[in-house]
DNA sequence: TTTGCAATGTAACGAATGTTACAAACAGTA
DNA sequence: TACTGTTTGTAACATTCGTTACATTGCAAA
């Protein structure tokens, strides 16, 4: 029913031998379960209390706000794990509702079967510790990022870590609609702000380049 | 040099007997090291290789913005570890430069040494699990706040999900400005929003009690 | 080159919020 | 009660940003 080589694909498997990942399921109890599409997999709200992977096929996510009306949230397929941060931790419930958008195969293992996982094998250990910590990292970087007010603040952050020590020149890879959409805001705002900064002799722009011309003036936006 | 009696308050090693954890740090490498107060202990930049727990006194951490001037982020005394969610994950480095305010006593175990100690002990696998956990889900909570973007919206999600699907009336503990504080906005503005909604017949407020009218046409402000 | 489309620059206006200042209400204490 | 400090309500004004609309540029295919 588990099909090894699949689920070594996973971040929480990988690095595993497909054999050795079989031996592994031998040692512990799990289900495999079959939903069709649109069925439901998990409603928001419900006791997150076993790990489940997608084997095969794809699910999404979504939320209910309080009018009752859902949005999607994430499309996720195999071989991916699902709610990995809600496993653990004070709120063990579901924050969305997932379900098949094709005919899925889950993998589902209780908690505590996924603990002697986590003791027999000191890579799976390793994988799920470095999950949930990249994922409490990202969010953390997201959210200092968030902290900054003003459109001028949020570009000085991003271009003097992007330039770091030693550059001077930061060459761009998304358009300036992109940009705008990671900084939570509308590309004529940003393009706006990139002009004015460029008026005030801060930055100068050439194409998908930006010169930082004055480093000490940028990181005193920062400091509010 | 180790206190089992001190360690076992932690958040990682809670829950076990002060002998248990003698004779778990008896299979282990570590370290004790003695700080003065005002030592540094970790630099922002510094590899992450190693969990720190402070066993005896207090430690402030610092961050350095760009033009190099520090700005305090926490204090944190024992017996509390430190940056537990840099020691895995792609990012391993410390965010923050952390300082002695006292006399310190720090517990050093190297990652390799502190993955042995996961493997031999279910609760301490457990608590480090909870611990990393229960960030992320509190940065996940930070994050979704944030994305409301009005004061309304703001209110409105904070008043809903205190008030449950039962409540009519909430009670709020904090005052005006600390609840401001919490929203990222300022006091004066909370309170011209409580008035506007107060006038939109959405609320009725009523010294630390807060009644609200329209739950379905509040929650309709957060669907944008 | 010409054409067409996506990316970018710019401007006018309005909504939301910050800033500052001050008055009113409240709570605790002499 | 009177005094004092904290919390709350409110108003005028400035700033930032979103919205909408349009012009310009750059680039690639015909």
């Amino acid at each position: 029913m588990v099909h090894p080589e699949i689920l070594c694909q996973s971040p929480i498997f990988r690095g595993i031998a497909p054999d050795d990942l079989h031996e592994l399921f031998r040692q512990i109890h799990y289900q495999v379960k079959a939903y069709q599409k649109n069925d439901l997999i998990t409603m928001a709200g419900d006791i997150c209390d076993r790990l489940l992977i997608i084997q095969q096929g794809s699910v999404k996510a979504e939320m209910t706000d309080y009018s009752g009306k859902t949005i999607k949230i994430e499309d996720m397929s195999a071989p991916w794990p699902l709610a990995t941060a809600f496993l653990f931790g004070k709120e063990n419930r579901f924050p969305v509702t997932v379900s098949a958008t094709s005919d899925v195969e889950m993998v589902s293992i209780p908690k505590t079967e996924f603990v002697k996982l986590l003791q027999l094998n000191a890579l799976i250990l390793n994988n799920y510790l470095n999950t949930i910590s990249t994922r409490a990292q990202f969010l953390s970087q997201k959210l200092k990022f968030l902290s900054f007010k003003t459109i001028k603040q949020k570009i000085a952050h991003f271009l003097l870590e992007k330039a770091g020590d030693r550059l001077q020149t930061v060459e761009i890879q998304q358009s300036q609609g992109q940009l705008a959409e990671m900084f939570g805001v509308t590309r004529p705002s940003l393009a706006r702000t990139l002009g004015e900064m460029v008026q005030e002799g801060l930055i100068e722009t050439d194409r998908r380049y930006i010169k930082i011309l004055d480093k000490v003036r940028m990181s005193q936006l920062l400091m509010g």
